[in-house]
DNA sequence: CTTATTTCATAGCAATCGCTCTGGAAGGAG
DNA sequence: CTCCTTCCAGAGCGATTGCTATGAAATAAG
């Protein structure tokens, strides 16, 4: 063994994350990434390879973290609507703790890169389908319960509302007021009585 | 007077803003510009002043011709919901003549730059309250045929189309196929039943 | 302690960035 | 024709890009 590291690995990674997430792929360069993680290109590269490999990294945390918790806030307990709006509700705290609105990585991600990423698009898709996953779960238990007609289509009804998803992140990243998101949640959720 | 130009302008402007449409800002070099336009920096610059000028001007360009077609498609006698279904599933066709998909100039701007450039952010937003002017003027026409409830709320309704001309766009650039993006566009429209 | 090994900090690489400058070509005015 | 203005083509500017190489610093092993 030799000289320990000086940074934790899924600390710096989650500082890239927002710089990533703020910045986008192509306007973060490696220095702005040594900046805002504290650690030089030796202890990066060493771990991530690449700025490409890091970003892609980034996209993981993100989904480990971020999305993570939007699937925790669909799990919970209550009637159909209340949890999608919380849900929701929950969107617009997240990107706004400093500074500027974000938005959210994926819903960037695949505005920036889908189309000459295969591999960012490939997890931003990836993201999609566990959000839909989460989406069809909760409105499949609802048509259990009783809350939901049966005939509805529960397929297209989690597409739309996981697209609703990045709709907001859109709608947050563009500088829309609260109240202006808010009206989309509402009108959005309005579908499901 | 002197030599004449040798290059159209307007032209010029047009196959600029295809060049931004597909790759982005940042991702789009002055270089990119000369060989899509064929025309030289002094020419570029001579009308343009600078790339951030050229951009905006494209971004002028966009709303002309591109989101000047989506209203138009709007304002076609019909049904609400046809015109509504026809005027998305124009927006499929409108990126995809050439290769990838590349989804919505205004709406990929809204992602990579509305946070910080205050001049492209308010060519968005400019954008956005057009579309939002000509979906409400079709919604209240029909709720003055009575093909819409006057209780229905059109300006939220109107916030909620225009949301999901970008929402379609995001789709479309991040790789979706046809078919989920045409199950979007029922869904949505879904609402106005 | 010395030595071996790994990390840190930074200088430096070729390539590219947005932008400007220069030399010559092209066309109107005399 | 000559002169003069404007434009074209591209070389070149300093700055920055992603990435690598180098030498000093730090720590475990002996």
């Amino acid at each position: 063994m030799a000289r320990p590291r000086e940074f934790e690995p899924e600390e710096a990674l989650d500082k890239a994350m927002r710089q990533f997430w703020a910045k986008g792929y192509h306007d973060t360069s490696i220095r702005d990434l040594v900046d805002a993680t504290g650690v030089n290109y030796y202890g990066l590269y060493g771990v991530f390879e690449s700025k490409h490999g890091l970003f892609l990294a980034a996209l993981d945390r993100y989904r480990d973290t971020v999305t993570a918790e939007i699937l925790a806030q669909l799990k919970q307990q209550g009637p159909l609507t209340d949890v999608i709006t919380k849900t929701y509700e929950h969107l617009l705290n997240i990107g706004k703790t400093r500074g500027g609105p974000i938005g959210c990585l994926m819903c960037n991600t695949a505005v920036e890169l889908a189309s000459e990423d295969p591999a960012a698009a490939s997890k931003v898709h990836a993201n999609m389908a566990q959000l839909r996953k989460g989406f069809r779960a909760k409105l499949t238990a609802a048509q259990h319960s009783g809350e939901l007609s049966t005939e509805r289509d529960v397929g297209a009804l989690a597409e739309f509302l996981t697209t609703t998803v990045y709709s907001l992140a859109l709608l947050l990243r563009s500088g829309c007021d609260k109240a202006y998101v808010r009206r989309h949640i509402r009108t959005a959720v309005s579908l499901l009585d």
